[in-house]
This record gives structure tokens, C-alpha cells and sequence, in this order.
DNA sequence: CGACACATGTAACACGTTACATGATTTG
DNA sequence: CAAATCATGTAACGTGTTACATGTGTCG
């Protein structure tokens, strides 16, 4: 969902067409999130589709000497694209996250160390932030685009390295404590709520 | 890439059947992440062609009550468990974040303000982060996994409400300062470095 | 019996990735 | 001319989502 509406976004600024789009999302984005070429085919094709985009269209007849084709936004466009600025990610939907995913399975793994698990994804998030900072101080003061990716990929980065540290303690201390036998409050076992979960 | 290592994860303990599987997911993900049915019996599929598990594959004859296929994991699948446990979600591929990109593009879509953007964004995350707040509070004390992914989502909640405002100071530094035409080091205008970068 | 929950699947679609195929234009 | 580059596409696959179709077993 978030390639379609960079599209679109780059579309506003004039028309452009098929590598040129590539390139300036590259650009934007400081070189760090590369975008393939075939997904931005296929990406126009559905905008056009869905009437958020509009093609010259196969040039009348002949004498088109450059195969460029372009694209231009429409007014369905420049709305859809407004309100996706200004729609926070959808609500309800908490990412499910592989790194978190890994460390609730390695818990119960039969011959697994969770804590071994840990440290070991600990000190690869470490060097990469350091990679990223080394870019950082290389590259992103000239370039403001690189600079918010990078930023943004840090705090990430080290939001993760901190939760590591949370939930290695978190672990340990329940190990420690009683294990207590599930539902202590004798609750009434929620009448699975997933149905209603999945809408909105 | 996700679901498939933690239904294996699940079959480690023991043969389990479809609908058991989803169960176990989300009473191990505090009932926060939710697994459509469908998902779970097509991975099934694939685990088993890829040799990852086995089921009992068709009660043989007649005589079979129960309708409930158990899938056990193989060797195979013991091997491709562990290996994923340890191993670091893929360097070089910085996840495209969808925010991050709302931003990038707000700074240069013509009729907006990326002020505005932003702080729409923060009232909301904020929000948010209350919301989940109070979830922790309530019971979290007593569910190990639902603490260690509500602490996950606080942690990247806040990261990214950090990240708002460095960036909104950022743009409106940038802003203020000369626009400075390109490349001031006159860099050589690096080569394209695209192709080596999709491999690895 | 009829309704409901359990259980297994399938179909259609969106998005992303990789790889390949095909022209047109430039340049040695 | 031949090769490299620009430009547009298509095909196949993986994962995820929603919705529908189908049996089976239980219980009022």
C-alpha cells in the first residue's frame, strides 16, 4: 500500500513516467529503499485502473519516437492521495513483528535458550545501528530525505535493542517466579472476540 | 515469512491440527495478533510440501470420526526451526515504513504542510500509545507473551513518536537554511550502485 | 430435526520479489 | 554494425487478506 500512493504522490508533482518514477522515489528516499522496476509497471497499471492515474496512451498512431510513457494524476488521484497523508496506519492492526514473534517461540522451543536467542539478535541490531550511524554522519547532513530515513531507521533500531533488554528480564524474572496455574482471577474465558476483531 | 515459522514453531511440541494451531498462536501472542483460518491450512500445505511436516494424510479408509488432520514437524523442519531462531532478519533490507514515507512525501506534495501531517500523526500515535498503556495495566501482569508484545509495540510507538518530532525539527531547520543547490562537494555522482544491492 | 459450533478447505485478490522477454536509442 | 543502455512490460512465485463452500458432530 505505501509504494501505490509514493507513486501517486510523485505524479503530482507532473507527469512522469515508468524509470523516471523509480528514480525519483530512489532519490527521495536517500538511495536506501531500492523499488524494483516491474512494480512500478504493474503499480501504474492498477492506478489507471482504479482511475487514480491516466497514460497518453499509446501514442496516436505512429511516430511516437520515444517509448516513454507518461502519467498523470487525476482528480480521484489527488483526493486519494490527500486523505492518505493525513490517515494514520490503520488502527487495530498491530504489525506482527518477526523479531517479537522470535523470541515468544524460542521461549518454548523444547531445546532452545531464549536467552541465547536474544543476545544473539541483540548484537547484530547493535552493529547494524552502527553501520547506520556511520552513513549518517558520512552522508546525511547534505541530504535531508537520507537524513529522515536514517533517523527513523535508528530509533528503531534502537527501540528493538531496548525491548530485547525488557523482555530478557521480563523472562528471567518469570522464570524465577511461580509459574502460576493459568487463570488465578478464574476468569470466564473470553468468548472469543476474533470475529468482531477482524472489521475495523 | 512469519506464520510459517511459528506454526513449525507450534509443531514442535507435538502434532497439532489446523484450528488448534491458530488457537495456540494467538493465546501465545496474548490474543493481539490475529490468524485467519485460511492462512493457517495454506502454510500447512507448504510446510508439508516443502518437507517441513508431515500429516497423517487421510484417515486410511473408513472409521474416521474426527475430521481432525494433525500435522507432525520432520527433521527437516527441526533443522529449518533452529536455523531461523538464530538468524538476524535479512541485513541490506531496510523495511520500507509506510509513515516514514508519508513524510517524505508530504514535504514536497504542492497544496501540503508536513507540520500539519506530522502532528496529525503524533495526536494519533499518542492516542495510541494510551490505548495500549491501559491494556498493559489490565493484563498484562498475568500473560507473559501479551506483555512482551505490548511492551514490543510501546517500545515502537514511542520510537516513532520520537521520530516525528526530530523530523519535524529537521524539515523546519532545513527549511530556514539556504536551500543549497546540489552537490556543494561536488560528488561524482555515484555510479548507480542499484543492481548489487537487490542481491544478498 | 434444525441450529450452531467445529473443522477443513478453496477462490479471488493485493502487494512484493525475481527473472526473463522485447523494443528503441545511443555510441564505439 | 554491434553492444550497451534506456524503457516497457510479463510470468511465476510467496505471503497475506477476505469470503465462500462443505462436511461433521452436538445439543436443545
Amino acid at each position: 500500500m505505501s509504494v501505490r500512493h509514493a507513486l501517486l504522490a510523485l505524479l503530482s508533482e507532473g507527469p512522469k513516467y515508468g524509470l523516471q518514477l523509480r528514480e525519483e522515489f530512489e532519490a527521495r528516499t536517500g538511495e536506501v529503499w531500492p523499488l524494483n522496476v516491474g512494480q512500478v509497471y504493474t503499480t501504474l497499471q492498477r492506478l489507471e485502473r482504479d482511475g487514480l492515474a491516466e497514460s497518453d496512451d499509446a501514442g496516436q498512431d505512429g511516430r511516437e519516437k520515444t517509448p516513454q510513457k507518461a502519467f498523470r494524476i487525476t482528480a480521484a488521484g489527488h483526493d486519494e492521495l490527500e486523505g492518505w497523508l493525513r490517515t494514520p496506519p490503520d488502527l487495530s492492526a498491530p504489525p506482527r513483528d518477526e523479531l517479537v514473534m522470535k523470541v515468544l517461540v524460542a521461549m518454548r522451543v523444547p531445546g532452545t535458550d531464549v536467552h541465547d536467542v536474544i543476545q544473539v539478535h541483540r548484537r547484530y541490531l547493535v552493529e547494524l545501528m552502527q553501520q547506520w550511524t556511520r552513513i549518517k554522519e558520512a552522508e546525511a547532513e547534505s541530504d535531508l530525505s537520507l537524513a529522515l530515513v536514517v533517523d527513523a531507521e535508528l530509533f528503531r533500531l534502537d527501540s528493538v535493542i531496548r525491548w530485547l533488554g525488557a523482555a530478557d528480564g521480563r523472562i528471567k524474572r518469570a522464570a524465577a517466579e511461580p509459574p502460576r496455574p493459568p487463570s488465578t482471577t478464574a476468569a470466564p474465558r473470553a468468548p472469543r472476540r476474533h470475529g468482531s476483531r477482524t472489521g475495523q
